[in-house]
DNA sequence: GACACCGCTGATACCGTTCTCAATTGACCC
DNA sequence: GGGTCAATTGAGAACGGTATCAGCGGTGTC
């Protein structure tokens, strides 16, 4: 390869080969070869129409040849652009999120974008950190998924002065750019077929409380059953933290009730992977005894047993609907606010019609 | 914030103020502000013991004060280290690959790395453009995860003349250093496992064929079968690709045999979903008719229906273990070339006692 | 014949850091 | 009082690109 100070090292002064560090050739290199300026090579390598069009490809094909590689290190030091976007996640170690991370990446790729991908784990001090970086690194745009995060570190990110993007986010207004699933219709449509399905003891198993999607979750439901004329009866609308976990237990509250639901409505379908083996474990069936549904269709949710009622939250797109929005504004184009993307319902086998049972007893 | 090129605009000329940029505070606004020189800053930022311990609490504070982030651009064109690393993955929407990326991030967040995250969707082109972004924003190493990309491209990251670890890699012996699970001893515990339960038609469910882990898993079945005396039926090796459909097509050969296995051992508990879903669409239970167990121990392989046996890779571990491997090469320490990870056997309900039936009909 | 213009090329500045080396100061010693 | 030394600081050069502007020969215009 290239040696380092190249010329400037007297000729023939053996002794301090060794020192000399190989490195990747610089557009100087390539000017040398070529016996032309560097910016004439820079020029060439971008296809600028003020070279020669002899001159360039000879000067590509150089370039070529010796693995030249442009430096977006010194490109970004000059443009003060970098073509990097900064991904926050809670973490990618969720079906949901690598979805959408991967819907991103793609979208990112293919317009010459490279992504910083940090997770933040719901951590302040992991969260501080992975902002502090992405400012160091002068990402051009940030986009964050489902965040959990406090709104003590909005104002960080908002300080940087880049443009940003957020996928679900869970509090409301505190920025202008997001892509968002209807909640509510999503949850709405799945209590309409429960209802359509016979079943009047409906339950909610939720996410922790005070997170906007699971508002606006808990709001579809409810909707739901105003529209038919069902009370909600507060008991049966629980909270888990949007894992299977905290579902079982939330679930199994569910079961010890006098009166337990004959349906069970979940925020997620890492939820309803905890209602299914609590009610499982409980001896009762899924869908005969109770019917359950869940929300975002993750890959698994086919392969359950019985596959999952859902309701399908386009991921990949919503990542490279995010992706697309967050382009717009860093060429600085106006752009749509809030994109809310459709949600549809996805019937399978976790939900039936209700037995018409009264006070039938738990087998335990 | 500052102006672009303060200092150098006459003092008073409003009439180019609207084409100033605001721009982030540089080393040499904060050196304005403290009256001291731009080096000196710089290393009061770094806490160097060449500066006068006053002066740099001061420089500091003031350089707090105006929100200076350091640019890693900047750095990184002159220290020729930028303190980010690549990342390959074939898709992050996969649950081994993510938790592996997770532990990965981690670990490299915890060392002050950045991580540059790519999707190679096993596309040729997309692999090639991804190694040209690594190569252009000068990576300081390398991490490829489960790749099952061709031995074309492996030359292409050679080149980069950056450290490389492989995580579970496909081709033996291409690169010096990985980490990799012990897929021989893993498969030949469950195998074990099933042997001792009374099968013996016992299927191998595996991967598409050529691929190491497959063929090391597969290995670990042939020992375990030989150890016992059991003879290996062809026929009851069959080939998926490591995705539930693919499963749910090669059991269903499995399942058309004249003599159906009792058992099956899969690759991954990817391709043991499709196996447990074909089971059941012939109407047949798990584990009274069929065994099955997996490989990995996904999140969701306690939640099947039944829970499934399995043999736990311990993914984010192997992802912090290739992490620090790669931060020691790339601070030029020698370290060891191939990490094996031990791979543990977890029992689970999927897999039971061998009924003692001859010639049992298959329900459809 | 002076001049503008065109197509192409080169010289040079600049981006924001770190690094190298020289300069300054004061203390100390002989 | 001059020299040595340590502690601290500054001047200026890198790093590898892009941007700006000037220069060059040739041609067309008036």
């Amino acid at each position: 390869m290239f040696e380092k100070n190249e010329g400037k090292v007297p000729v023939g002064s053996y002794a301090d080969v060794p020192k000399r560090v190989l490195r990747q050739p610089s557009i100087k290199d390539i000017a040398r070869l070529a016996r032309v300026s560097h910016p004439t090579v820079s020029r060439a390598l971008q296809n600028s129409p003020l070279v020669n069009a002899e001159t360039a490809a000879r000067i590509r094909k150089i370039a070529d040849e010796a693995g030249y590689r442009a430096s977006a290190v010194a490109r970004g030091l000059v443009t003060r652009r970098t073509r990097t976007i900064g991904l926050v996640v809670t973490t990618v170690a969720d079906p949901f999120a690598s979805e959408v991370v991967c819907g991103i990446e793609q979208t990112a790729n293919d317009h010459g974008y490279s992504v910083f991908l940090a997770d933040s784990n719901a951590d302040p001090v992991r969260e501080r950190k992975v902002v502090r970086a992405f400012a160091e690194q002068r990402v051009d745009g940030i986009i964050v998924t489902s965040s959990r995060v406090g709104a003590l570190y909005l104002p960080l990110l908002e300080e940087m002065m880049v443009p940003i993007v957020l996928v679900n986010d869970q509090f409301p207004g505190a920025f202008v750019h997001s892509v968002m699933i209807a909640n509510l219709e999503g949850t709405r449509a799945v209590t309409e077929h429960l209802i359509g399905l016979g079943h009047r003891r409906i339950a909610y198993l939720g996410d922790q409380f005070g997170y906007q999607s699971d508002v606006e979750r808990l709001a579809g439901y409810r909707a739901a059953l105003d529209a038919a004329g069902v009370a909600l009866i507060p008991e049966l609308v629980v909270h888990g933290d949007g894992k299977p976990e905290a579902a079982i237990k939330a679930m199994g509250k569910l079961l010890d009730l006098a009166h337990p639901p004959t349906a069970v409505c979940c925020y997620n379908d890492m939820s309803a992977l905890g209602a299914m083996r609590q009610i499982r474990v409980r001896g009762l069936r899924v869908p005969e005894d109770v019917s359950v549904a869940g929300f975002d269709d993750l890959f698994f949710s086919s392969y359950t047993q019985p596959p999952l009622t859902t309701v399908r939250q386009p991921m990949r797109r919503m990542g490279q609907l995010a992706m697309e929005n967050l382009l717009k504004l860093m060429s600085g184009e106006e752009s749509v606010a809030k994109i809310r993307v459709e949600a549809e319902l996805i019937v399978r086998e976790s939900t039936a019609k209700a037995r018409m049972v009264r006070g039938r007893g738990r087998r335990s």
